[in-house]
DNA sequence: GTAATGTCTTTTATCGGGAAAAAACATTTA
DNA sequence: TAAATGTTTTTTCCCGATAAAAGACATTAC
C-alpha cells in the first residue's frame, strides 16, 4: 500500500523551492534565444516570479557558468545542456504531487465509493505534511466526489456513473446558455478573433489528425473554455474546472488507443460544425450543433465508465 | 483595524473544546426531560458525538453536582441553570468564527473589490492560527467572492452587483430545472410529504407574520433546499449552499425593519403558490409559479446592492 | 451473549516556527 | 529622474507537535 518516497522535501522541512526549479529550467530555454538577458523585473514578469527568485536563478546560473553576471550586464557564456536542468518532478506544486497521488488511486485501485479516507495516512504514504494534505481535499472537495463528516474522516463518493452523469448535466445546461451568449456577441467582440484562430487550429489538427490525435485533449479545453467565457459568469467559468480535472485524469488513465484517435477525429469534426454554427449566429443551429457534440461528448465518457449504478443517498 | 481577542484559544494551543461545549449545552437541556439519562452510546448518537465526549460531559456534570454518574446509573440531581450553560461564543467551530469575521469586513467595512486579503493580517486580527485561515480561505473561495494568486495573496472580487447577477442567473436555471424534477416525482415519493409539511408551516407563519416574519428566512432555506435535492444532482444541491450563505449574512446585516417584513409576507404567499403548482404537477404551471418567485427574490437581492456596477474583468 | 462501561490508540483540528518567495524600501546607475 | 540593482521586511507555504475528539479494543454487568 505504501509508495515510496513520493515526494520527500530533501532532508530538512518548510517550504521546498518548485518555483524555483520550475522558474530556473523555464529560464534555461530563454537562453538559447539571447546573448544578453534582460533586466531582473523583467525577467521576472517573463518568468512570472519575483525579483527574489530571479535573483536567485541568475546566482545559480553564474555558480554553473551559464552567465556573467554584473549587475546590469548579464551575457550568456554557454548554452544549457540536459544537466543544467532541475529533475521535472521537482519543478511541481506539492498540491500538483498531492493530487495526482490522489487521482491515481482513486481511477486504477480498487477506491470503492464509500471508503473513507484518511488525511494522515495519505500525507505519510504520499510522504507530505498533513497541513498540505488536508488543504487538498479541502479544495478537491468542489469536484464532488469526496464529503467531509465534521470532525471525522472524509468519504470518498467515487468515480461513478451517477457522478459522470451529474456532471454531464450541467455541463450541457451552462455550455448552452454559453453558446447561445457567444452567438450574441457583438462582431468586434475579441472571442470572434479567437474563435477564428481556433477553427484554423482545428483545420491543421484534422489534416494530420492520423498522428498528432493526442494534442486534441488541449485543444479541445481551450476552445470549450473559450465558449464558456462568453456566459460572463464566474460559476459557468468556475464549474470548467471540474470537467477539465476529470478529462485530464479520464484520458490519462484510460487511452484507448485506436478508439481514442476515432474519437478525437469525430469530435474535430463536430467543433467545426459547431465553430460554423457559432459564425453563423444563428440561435437554433448553435442550439442543435451544440447539442450533438455534447451527446457524443457524453456517450464518450459514459461508455467508459463501470456499468454498475452506484446507489446514491 | 484590530479587533480585540475576537477568539483566543484560552492560553494555550491546539484544538479548542468547541465540540465538547456544544454538546454539553444541548446535553444540559435534555437534562429537563429526564430523571435518568441513557447509555453513552445513546448520547453519543442523540448529541453527534463520540462516547470519548460523552464521557467528559458526564464526567463535568457530575463535578457540578448535576447528574449523580455510577457506570449504568446517570440520575439528575437538578435542573441546569443559566451559570451551567458554557457562553454561546465558545461554542462556535473556529471556521464559523472565522466566517463570521471576514463576512462582517466584507458587508460592514470598505471592502472594495480588488483589494488584498493578508492571511497573517486576518489571523492576527481573528486571533488564530494562520493554517486555520488559509483552510478558510480555500473553503470559502468557492462561493466565487475571492481568488487566489499563486504564490500570493488572494484577491477579493466583492460582494457586487455583477456577483448578485452571475449568482441570481445559475440560481434560476438550477431551481427551474429543480421544480420542474420535483413535479415529476413518483407520489409515493417522501418529498410529497415533506412538501405538505412544508405547506402547513407556511400557513402558520402566514397567520402570525406581522410578528412571526424573521422566521422565514430559516423556512425559505429548507423549501429551496427540498426543492433542489429533486434535481439529484450534488452539484445543484451544493450550489445551494452559496445562496444560504449570501442570505444567511444579507439578512444578517441588511434588516430593513418594516420593508422586511413585507417582503417576507409577500415570499410566504409565493411560496404557497408555487407549492400548489408543484402539487398540480402541471409542468407550465410550475414553471410560471417558480419564475414569479424567483424574480422578486431577485429584485429583493438587487435593490439592497450598491448601485454602482463593479466592473469586472 | 449482547450491550454497556472502562481503557487505550488513532485521527483530526489547530498552533507556532522556519525556509521560500514576494513585496517594500533604499541606493545606485544610465 | 526613472529604472535598474542592492537590501530588508513581510507573507506565503509547509512541517512537526500537541490537545481534542473519534474510534478500537478490553472488560464488565445484566
Amino acid at each position: 500500500m505504501l509508495i515510496a518516497g513520493q515526494a520527500g522535501n530533501g532532508e530538512g522541512m518548510s517550504k521546498g523551492k518548485n518555483v524555483y526549479k520550475d522558474a530556473y529550467n523555464r529560464c534555461l530555454r530563454l537562453l538559447d534565444e539571447t546573448r544578453q538577458l534582460p533586466s531582473e523585473p523583467e525577467l521576472g514578469t517573463a518568468l512570472g516570479v519575483s525579483r527574489t527568485t530571479v535573483r536567485a536563478i541568475l546566482g545559480r546560473m553564474q555558480e554553473t557558468g551559464l552567465i556573467e553576471w554584473n549587475k546590469r550586464d548579464k551575457t550568456v557564456l554557454r548554452a544549457p545542456v540536459e544537466q543544467d536542468f532541475f529533475p521535472e518532478e521537482e519543478t511541481d506544486t506539492l498540491s500538483q504531487v498531492i493530487e495526482r497521488s490522489f487521482m491515481r488511486r482513486l481511477l486504477e485501485g480498487g477506491a470503492e465509493a464509500g471508503i473513507q479516507i484518511n488525511e494522515l495516512e495519505l500525507a505519510r504514504e504520499i510522504g507530505v505534511g498533513t497541513t498540505s494534505v488536508r488543504e487538498f481535499l479541502i479544495r478537491f472537495s468542489r469536484f464532488g466526489l469526496i464529503e467531509k463528516r465534521r470532525n471525522s474522516h472524509w468519504v470518498l463518493k467515487g468515480f461513478t456513473r451517477s457522478f459522470a452523469l451529474e456532471l454531464t448535466e450541467i455541463r450541457e445546461m451552462f455550455e448552452l446558455r454559453s453558446a447561445a451568449a457567444f452567438a450574441r456577441l457583438p462582431v468586434d467582440n475579441p472571442a470572434w478573433a479567437a474563435l477564428d484562430a481556433l477553427e484554423a487550429e482545428h483545420r491543421a489538427l484534422q489534416k494530420s489528425i492520423a498522428t498528432r490525435f493526442s494534442e486534441f485533449s488541449e485543444l479541445d479545453e481551450r476552445f470549450h473554455r473559450l465558449i464558456h467565457s462568453a456566459s460572463h459568469n464566474r460559476f459557468i467559468v468556475d464549474f470548467y474546472d471540474v470537467i477539465a480535472m476529470i478529462f485530464h485524469y479520464h484520458y490519462q488513465w484510460n487511452k484507448a488507443g485506436e478508439r481514442e484517435r476515432q474519437r478525437n477525429e469525430a469530435a474535430v469534426g463536430e467543433h467545426l460544425v459547431y465553430i460554423e454554427a457559432l459564425k453563423s449566429r444563428d440561435a437554433a443551429k448553435v442550439d442543435s450543433a451544440c447539442r450533438m457534440h455534447l451527446k457524443s461528448a457524453r456517450r464518450t465518457l459514459l461508455t467508459s465508465m463501470p456499468e454498475a449504478a452506484g446507489a446514491e443517498g
